[in-house]
DNA sequence: CTGTTAGCGCCTTCAA
DNA sequence: TTGAAGGCGCTAACAG
């Protein structure tokens, strides 16, 4: 079964009546300037369209810069939701851009981080997005400071590349205010706190719920150390717990700590939207699975993934720039309500 | 700043002394059936080191077949787990066999899904991974059938294109196999089944789960239908709990189904891994973070990802095939340990 | 054994 | 307004 070649701009031409040349700059929008008769423009548009036309990206590049593709590379590995998610958002932004996505993952391995970031420059991308799983402070191969690259969730202060980042110190605010949006009856801790270098959402998120608090004339009781896992989690608030700590509020630094929290508030007789509020930071599905709904200050992964390709192609204005994402609050029964707020929700408590 | 131009190969060829042609040939393996001195060839070799010269695969493959460049084209979407993962393996399967992955996600859109694949071949692909994030039975694009290609986690039954898929059937009887290592102490139900239409995972894993409880000689003791969501398996569950039945074994047909099941049980004062067994598919991250741990049969994701690539590259035999890669299991300790096993920690055979 | 030459598909200067 | 011609970087007949 011979399948018939596909049409190339010669084709084209030749099939409108006239040169490849004439057939190039209707193609490619100059007609105007070049001042090419109306009739001719249709004639090769038709052609173009009947025979199904589409220039070879290839052999495009070999005479212009661009080849309408860009590189993402990332460290991805654990990071299923964030590694998803981003994904997602650049590849829609890419497409919207008119451009198709090559991704590469090292998994911290910086030998074969460069070797990937050299098959990208040599496929000629029009840029490389840096990302990271884990917001933290990088230092990015040398090479790409000579290109067109944008880092995400990640920084680098060591050079001058564009950074897109969750805004984690707002997001700190958006969960205090969260907490306070129900009225916490007793005192407020941060669970998860862990001094971890290299990694910058912790301290930012802390920052941001103790000035939170305070812009409502509350004070943050204190902070519950711990790795950020669910057995971690479950054994430091269960020993807090243990001591007779009766909390009003709890913010959990992710959502896998607010798994080991509800279990341990649950094995103290503590119900969770009633005895005690807790929120959160990701906004992962596991946020959504629990009952009552744990509220959580959402990781706009999607979004960060989005504006890196748009920064990244679009960056009209160059020059260091941060942008900041917004992270939303995703609302859960997990807070404790005011009488006001109490009788219209159709949501009633999980018996627990 | 004026960065040096990328050197080509008649930058190598010039300092190295020969021409272009004895360049190419070197760089390409053919010295040898072309017969080339050897001082030539250290001369090319070593230009090509010292300017660190790298082909222009885009420049190539004008002239040849190949971009060493595949495409990946998934639905995603909500796939966190799924998707990640399969594209890490992907990713590394496709850098060992020295390609790069081209990635693109419709969400379900098959407008935007083959103006995607358009643009893939566009840019002259080796092949593409046309991908789902659940096992289902589809209908592959048209153009597909006319090039490379390989599916992943599907399958199209008008079409010879090979595919690769987890071996639910076999994970079903992995699944009994697992809860019979323990000893189940009452009857055994599978829980979430769910009559969907071009979903095929929950069928073969019912089958397989059937024929390796009777090949111990257990019989399934019914199905708890109920869609794969953790509230609405918490209700099932509830529901029939309420009943008065009481289960020696659950098996639910992916981990989020447990984090309900787990509910349930515990408000009926049902202890997991005492009282009753409980097993699942996934292996997600999930099934980890309950405590006691889910046992759960894995979807495979990163082998399935890097499975595709190879069969898409690699693909010596050619000709319709399907892989089946088997689903292993992650022990937890949600299953009821017997005497002997307790303490040993050696799996034995089940007695039925 | 090595160099000359032509061409992959496209764009663009230059001339008509 | 349009066409001829050359070149992007690389490979492969086809001479020598």
């Amino acid at each position: 079964m011979k399948v018939s070649r596909k049409p190339r701009l010669s084709d084209v031409a030749r099939r409108a009546g006239v040169s490849t040349t004439t057939a190039s700059y209707i193609l490619n929008g100059r007609s105007v300037q070049m001042r090419i008769s109306q009739d001719a423009q249709d004639r090769v548009r038709r052609a173009a369209a009947e025979l199904n036309y589409r220039p070879n990206p290839n052999a495009r590049n070999l005479r212009n810069a661009t080849t309408r593709t860009v590189g993402v590379i990332s460290d991805l590995v654990a990071g299923g939701q964030f590694a998803s998610e981003m994904l997602t958002g650049a590849s829609a932004a890419a497409r919207s851009l008119d451009h198709l996505i090559l991704v590469g993952e090292h998994q911290g391995d910086r030998h074969l981080e460069s070797l990937l970031i050299e098959e990208m420059l040599d496929r000629r991308v029009d840029g490389i997005v840096y990302a990271r799983v884990a917001t933290s402070e990088v230092a990015v191969p040398e090479v790409l400071r000579q290109h067109n690259a944008v880092l995400l969730n990640c920084v680098d202060r060591t050079t001058s590349l564009p950074a897109v980042l969750p805004d984690e110190y707002e997001g700190g605010r958006t969960a205090a205010a969260a907490l306070l949006a129900g009225a916490p009856d007793g005192e407020v801790y941060v669970v998860g706190e862990m001094p971890t270098p290299g990694s910058l959402a912790g301290g930012l998120r802390i920052d941001g719920i103790r000035d939170g608090l305070r812009a409502a004339g509350v004070r943050l009781a204190g902070l519950v150390p711990c790795p950020w896992s669910t057995p971690d989690a479950y054994e430091a608030v269960d020993a807090v717990l243990g001591q007779g700590t009766r909390p009003g509020g709890l913010v959990c630094l992710n959502d896998r700590i607010g798994l080991g929290v509800y279990k341990a508030l649950a094995d103290h007789g503590l119900r969770v939207g009633e005895d005690v509020s807790v929120v959160s930071f990701d906004g992962s599905d596991l946020a959504g699975w629990l009952r009552p709904r744990l509220t959580s200050v959402v990781l706009p992964h999607e979004t960060l993934g989005a504006r890196a390709i748009e920064l990244l192609l679009d960056g009209a204005g160059r020059g260091p720039a941060v942008v900041r994402v917004p992270m939303p609050v995703a609302a859960g029964e997990s807070v404790r309500r005011t009488a006001e707020t109490r009788d219209d929700g159709a949501r009633r408590p999980s018996l627990g």
